[in-house]
DNA sequence: AAGAGGATGAACT
DNA sequence: GTTCATCCTCTTG
């Protein structure tokens, strides 16, 4: 038997949700277009054996320094924003409204403060465990569609998980390529952030068209 | 030291 | 459409 599968088996990891997306493609630094190639790509979290997936349906792009909507607006650098400027490929994890933890991916070389928001997913694997987090009977696009539902559902917390490495599939959460062609995404503006002025209506939020499984229509 | 406000969601009317 | 839970972060003094 092959290394990788004995791996898997030890790990109960189904093969799709095995192809981690390589350092490189979170290295670039255009944010909006690696919030448009995350659309159908799999978020997938580990933790305590339980293993759970999403595909994901809706992001939004935020860009340091030029745009207000971002925490790091003039690349402004506090204890919450420092993860922002490290080497993409991690996950920025904040507390909104007290309430709500909200899961981002840290793109571009260190130093560049971009980051994409994941709003919604379709849930692909774990569902039970998700449901229970959610404490929900039934599949309803309600379960992962918008970013706090999102977290909720795939155990996803500010205190474990910010700053977290998403480039290997043994970590607590990764994504993977699974290798699912998606169409062209919906595009409109970003949600809840009419206090940034003009950059409000920048056209950065996308959306996988044909699915229920976003926070609200386009 | 204090106050304001927030990249939301659920439960209402 | 409205209200509001809940607490961290940042700014101001």
């Amino acid at each position: 038997m092959l290394q990788a599968a004995k791996v898997a088996k030890k790990l109960q990891l189904p093969d799709f949700l095995q192809n981690s997306l390589p350092e490189a493609f979170y290295l670039r630094d255009d944010v909006t277009q690696i919030a448009r190639e995350l659309l159908g790509k799999i978020l997938a979290t580990e933790m305590d054996g339980q293993i759970c997936a999403i595909r994901i349906t809706e992001t939004e792009a935020y860009r340091a320094p030029d745009d207000r909507a971002c925490h790091a607006w003039g690349n402004r650098l506090t204890p919450r924003t420092r993860v922002m400027f490290e080497p993409g490929g991690r996950a920025y994890v904040y507390l909104c409204y007290g309430i709500h933890h909200l899961f981002n991916v840290v793109t571009a070389p260190a130093g560049m403060a971009h980051a994409v928001l994941v709003r919604a997913g379709e849930p692909v694997w774990g569902e039970e465990f998700m449901l229970a987090r959610r404490s929900m009977r039934t599949l309803t696009p309600r379960l992962c569609s918008g970013p706090g539902a999102l977290t909720q559902a795939l155990g996803l917390r500010t205190d474990a998980h910010n700053n977290a490495s998403l480039l290997s599939h043994s970590g607590a959460v990764w994504i993977s390529d699974d290798g699912r062609r998606v169409p062209q995404p919906l595009v409109s503006q970003r949600i809840g952030v009419d206090y940034a002025g003009p950059d409000a209506r920048r056209p950065w939020r996308f959306l996988m068209p044909d699915t229920k499984f976003v926070s609200r229509p386009a």
